[in-house]
Parts: C-alpha cells; structure tokens; sequence
DNA sequence: AAGGTATATCGACTTTTTCCGATATCCCTA
DNA sequence: TAGGGATATCGGAAAAAGTCGATATACCTT
C-alpha cells in the first residue's frame, strides 16, 4: 500500500465528497436506469453532483482509483465507480501502527 | 478534527518520515543534551536528519501541529517535538467510519 | 456505416505547495 | 546589555495540483 498516494488522494475535498457519496449510492444519488448500484455511480451522475466539469471529474476519479480507494467496471457505454472497502480497513490499520 | 488539514500534512514523504522518526526518538536521533526524549525532540535535530533546510524543517513542523499531529514544547532556546498519539487514533476511528 | 452519448485524455492556465535564503525573534550567558 | 545560538517568519522561484475547454475514444443504436 502506497499511503503518500492515499493521503494525496483524499487530500481535496471533492474527492473526499465523492467518497462519501459512493458510501450509501442510493442516499446521495437518483436512481441509475442502466444499472443498480451494486456496480457502483456511473461518471456522468458524480460530475453532475460534484458541479464540476466532466474531464474534472474523471480524472479526480482516477486518482481515486490510483490509489486503490475505488475501482471501477465498464458496462456499455458507462463506467461505474465504487469503493473498495479493503482499502479503507488497510488504511485505518497503518495509521494504527504504522505511522 | 479537520479531516482535510491532516490529510494534506500527511501528503508529504518527508513529513510522513518525521512522524515516524518522533514514534521511537531514542532509535531515530542522537542522545540530546538538554533534555531527556519525554519532552520530544528539538527542531535542530530533526533538521540534520532530514536533510532540509532549517527554515523548511520548522514550516513542516508546524504544519503538522496546526493538524494536530505532533505538539510542541518549549525550553529554553529549544523547541521540542512530539507526536499526539490522540490524533492518530482518532483519525483512524474516522477512516473506519466516517470517510 | 453514421450519429449520438459516455468517458478519457490533452493542452493550457491558475492556484497551491515545496523548498530555499535572508531576516527577525526569542532566550541564554558573559 | 551584547553576542550568540535556536527557532520562526517572510519573500520568492520552481514544481505540482486544480481546473477548464477541446478533442479523442469507445460503445450503442439505427
């Protein structure tokens, strides 16, 4: 686990936004027509929620995934974003011992 | 605990070394004369061993206090740091539940 | 094959961070 | 109270991150 990459990542509060609203999808977004949230938010529904440009939010979301915080499945034409939970855990534990 | 604050004083690997060197002085740093580890260690030690400048040293010392993560003392002429053992437990509580 | 929609990537500009040298402040001791 | 040592603060140059619009790519539908 790279931690100065995480802490990069979670070191904006977009992205820290974006996190939380990936934790409870139904909560914090419409319902997707595509798709149920068990794949994850597809991109277009985040941007349109962050209120930032979509090349914005595409790349916030890639350094989220760089960091292993999300992964992300391509179904059709969308690709949807979701936690990885296991990270976080990960994450929690090295601060526990190993900082 | 603003999240945001620590996220970004931990974006930084020689940021994150200091942290680490401050969890066991006695192993990280020379015996110091004027004081005994307890009160932490002074900025002209972590300086030499970080390779910086003075100047840059004591910026990134008080990044990290303004997150909370280390806290200073002061004796005499000297500035002594050490880590706040709360913070990382804390943070850590909330990167299992709240991020 | 063509057009449309979703996402990714590129190039540019702006803002923030990194890191330095110089200087100021604080405190000790002669 | 003057000089010296330790730390803090200031101002700036360079590198990185944030953010955009434009364009490319991928895929779906007709």
């Amino acid at each position: 686990m790279k931690q100065l990459e995480i802490f990069k990542a979670l070191s904006n509060k977009t992205r820290l936004e974006i996190l939380l609203w990936l934790k409870d999808p139904a909560a914090s977004f419409p319902e997707q027509v595509h798709a149920g949230f068990e794949v994850g938010v597809c991109v277009g529904e985040i941007q349109k929620k962050a209120g930032l440009t979509q090349s914005t939010v595409s790349e916030y979301l890639s350094i989220l995934q760089r960091a292993g915080l999300v992964s992300s499945t391509r179904v059709g034409q969308w690709t949807y974003y979701k936690r990885n939970e296991e990270t976080f855990i990960e994450l929690s534990k090295i601060i526990e011992s190993d900082i």
